[in-house]
DNA sequence: AGTCTTATTGATAATTATTATTATTTAAGT
DNA sequence: ACTTAAATAATAATAATTATCAATAAGACT
């Protein structure tokens, strides 16, 4: 799923966008920067690397990623903005207790709204599917 | 959909807490305040009645709605959280152009994750199912 | 390989949503 | 009516995000 450094690369001078060293790092930040890494997570991660990373660029890098749909924004509840570099569809599985995150394998799109784009007209870019509830860990202990 | 004032006080004090005027009148600014207001705006509709109710009154507020399930917090993309005081199953569209939110009826939680429980062993308590892109005016004109 | 143009970066200031604090008020049980 | 703890109003504090801008470097073109 993750793209090596040369697709990523490409995809951004594709899209007319400069392949810079600090935007692979940041790309590579997103999958190792733990689970569904915020901006300041990547930032600590890509600075083992390149200590002189700025914050602002990676937010303008992950912000620029989110609109060409190499990530996917997974917006904030509690603390800060997280994203998700897995953009297939799938359910985040945000446990109220632990903050822990699982992702969740469910039916397709399209099997779940067969007519959005008839019936609303509507062109999909991205998409946030959360469920909000107590992972098994935390059931268990209350 | 939308309860009664006397409905909210009732579940408020089923639930322990005090039935202010206060929380009963943000109850009301969330279905009348636009559509998936957020805290200011909320703020801006009830001090039209209460002129002396506080901001912080209201985040408060819409915090221990969303805890006892009266309100569903959408999370912040953009700008501000955004509150749906429809806490039913459903899909908002958002448009990324003009910012309006359509709600769309969809398959039912239990078709699109039918084993979600029993897999995961996660105990759902609340959701949030947003799908961005272009609604059918901005499609229009584009 | 060297030069040019302009997008990008790094550093930091500014903004803004949200939370914390605290004295005062009030809902609701007695 | 009285009491008491919960809730409110006002505002200070926090922290995430965005804006600014001079310096740098990616990529195009010789």
């Amino acid at each position: 799923m993750i793209s090596s450094r040369e697709e990523i690369a490409e995809t951004l001078r594709e899209k007319g966008y400069r392949a810079t060293p600090q935007r692979i790092l940041v790309y590579e930040g997103l999958w190792n920067a733990g689970s569904h890494p915020s901006v300041s997570e990547i930032h600590k991660y890509v600075s083992k690397i390149d200590p002189s990373i700025s914050l602002a660029t990676v937010y303008k890098t992950v912000e620029l990623f989110a609109e060409i749909g190499l990530v996917r924004e997974m917006g904030s509840r509690d603390d800060s903005t997280r994203y998700d570099p897995d953009v297939r569809f799938h359910i985040n599985l945000v446990c109220n207790k632990c903050g822990k995150i699982e992702d969740f394998a469910c039916v397709s799109f399209d099997e779940i709204a067969p007519n959005l784009k008839e019936k609303a007209g509507f062109q999909v870019q991205s998409h946030h599917f959360e469920v909000r509830g107590l992972c098994s860990n935390c059931r268990a202990g209350q």
